[in-house]
Order: C-alpha cells, then structure tokens, then sequence
DNA sequence: CGCAAACAGTGGCATATGCCACTAATTGAA
DNA sequence: TTCAATTAGTGGCATATGCCACTGTTTGCG
C-alpha cells in the first residue's frame, strides 16, 4: 500500500467527523462553485428559503449554530444582495431574513449544482449508506449533552 | 413535539455532515477546554505526536487539510510555545514538526480530557454505532472524487 | 407602574480552513 | 552542467464558527 500516510487520530470520534467535513465539503464547493457561491452559502440561503421568513435565532437554532455566527456568515451574502433582513414588527428584538429576488435565483442557480453533487456522491456511497449516515448525523446534532451551567 | 423548528436541510449531506461536526465540535471543545486547548489543536497536537517529526505535507495529508490551512493552524501553538518546527537536513523545501517539552506536557494534559469527552460520547451512541461512524467517515475521507484538472 | 431578569442580536477578537500567487529547493532531462 | 518542471511552504485575502461583553426589547413580577 502506498497511502497509509499517518494513521492515528483515527480513533476520535471529532477528528474524523471534522476530517470528513473538510473532504466533503472540498467536493461540494468545488461542484457548486460555478455559481459563485459556497456549499455553505448555498446551504444557508437553502435554509431562509424553505422557512417562512425565519428568525436569525430559529435559523441558527436548525442549523446548531452560534448565533453570532451565523450573523457573521450572513454579512457577504447581505453585501451581494441574496439576502435581507428587517425587524420583526411585532417584537423588535427579532431580526427576519428573506431572500432578495436575486437571492433566488441564484439558489436556484446553485440548487442544480447542488443536485449534481449530491447524486454523484450518493452514487459513490450508495443511497442508503448517504441516508443511514445522515441519520446517524442527525442524531448526533441532536444529542444533548449535559447541562452546562449549574442548577441552583 | 416542540423542537421541530425548521426540518429542510436534512437532506444534504454535506449540510448535515456539517451541523454534527459543529455540534460534537462545541462538545468537545467544551470538555477539552480547561488544557486551554481547542478539541482541533489536542487533535493536531496528538497527529504531531504520533508522527516522527513528519513534514507539513504528510500531516496536511493525513488530516486532509489544505497544506496553508495546517501552517495557519499550527500558528498559535507555535506562538504558545507548544510546538516548533525545522527544516529537513537532507531536503531544505520540506519543514519538519515536532512537539516542545511543554507541547508533550499540554498533550498530556488534554489527552486525559479527550478520554472523558470520547467516554461520553460512545456512552450516549455506542461504542460499536461510534465505531461503524467512524469507519462510515474515514470511508468518505478517502473517497476519490474525480479529477479536478484536465488529463493531457 | 417600575424595574430586574430573560431574550435577540451586534461587534470585536481568535481560531479553522481554503484558494491563489509567489518563493525557494529539487529533480529530471537535454 | 543548465534549465524547465515539480515539490513544499508562505503570505494575503475571504469565509466559517465560537465566545464574550454589550445594547436594545420584552416580559414578569411585586
């Protein structure tokens, strides 16, 4: 065998899951990519899109994510004009997001890409493995780890 | 139910691939945390380890992380004195890693960490579920997406 | 009503990762 | 030997993510 590199690491659970991610996501940047969007990108105007003028705080909620990052994240998309947002009347304190009409064409743009990446992996993996796997990952994003602050 | 917030996404496998690797990410972070160390660089720092003084370029490739992405990475553990590295004798392009004194003592250290965050989590999912995950995502680190460039 | 606690975001700072252009060293011919 | 092609890293720039400290809003008492 000529690529068993460094083997090792191959044993924490979050070093191959962040291995995984890394290879993965290389795969589906680079096939979505001609839209000039990034899977991440492209997932994220996916996630606006399919809610009903989501909240930044459910967004970030689906998507197990920091809230402020997923501000951060929002900026270039809000500077290219795929994204708005604006202040919900009815509780000032939450911040809406929708897709500007460019935004949607561009996801639709980058939805086909998408489909192309998808189907060439799941050709790779099988279908069922791909559904088991993300089951599997559904799961684990689901865990709930103790509590973190105390119980007084 | 109540926590159904927004579903969608879940079908891609990427996406999903990426909420779990946040979520086990902030869990291990959390319980590696008090090393002063992020579950990423325990995780570069132990690659580091069980390799005899590897080059950049197999640990980029055994982490399938872009080669500039492991030199920013592997910046602040050498500005905290954790790790330092050296040009090949025998070959002056290649640039060797190794542990400090105190980069094997912060391994240590986080190391008895890491056990307790994997314990943890192969509670919650089973060790043989954690097990075939794993294996499940070694496998896509490994795959053999086509060739980016062309075949003259 | 009035104010403290809880909630939703923002901004700043730091790490994690990638791509690209560029430099330094080697290697492989001609 | 000499020079083009290849290899290994670096630096700059941009996105991806997190945590923390703060600000503006609401909500829930007393």
């Amino acid at each position: 065998m000529s690529k068993d590199t460094l083997p090792g690491l191959t044993l924490c659970n979050n070093a191959v899951l962040r291995r995984a991610t890394r290879k993965l996501g290389q795969f589906y940047d680079d096939v979505v990519a001609p839209s000039g969007l990034k899977a991440t990108q492209q997932g994220l105007l996916y996630q606006i899109h399919i809610g009903d003028e989501p909240a930044m705080g459910a967004i970030a909620a689906a998507l197990v994510m920091d809230l402020s990052a997923l501000g951060h994240t929002l900026k270039p998309l809000i500077r290219d004009g795929y994204v708005e947002t604006f202040t919900d009347p009815d509780d000032r304190r939450i911040k809406r997001v929708r897709l500007t009409p460019q935004g949607s064409v561009k996801l639709d743009e980058a939805m086909k890409l998408w489909r192309v990446a998808q189907q060439r992996f799941e050709d790779m993996v099988g279908k069922e493995q791909a559904a088991m796997l993300r089951a599997a990952l559904d799961d684990i994003a689901a865990l709930d780890f103790g509590i973190p602050p105390a119980a007084p």
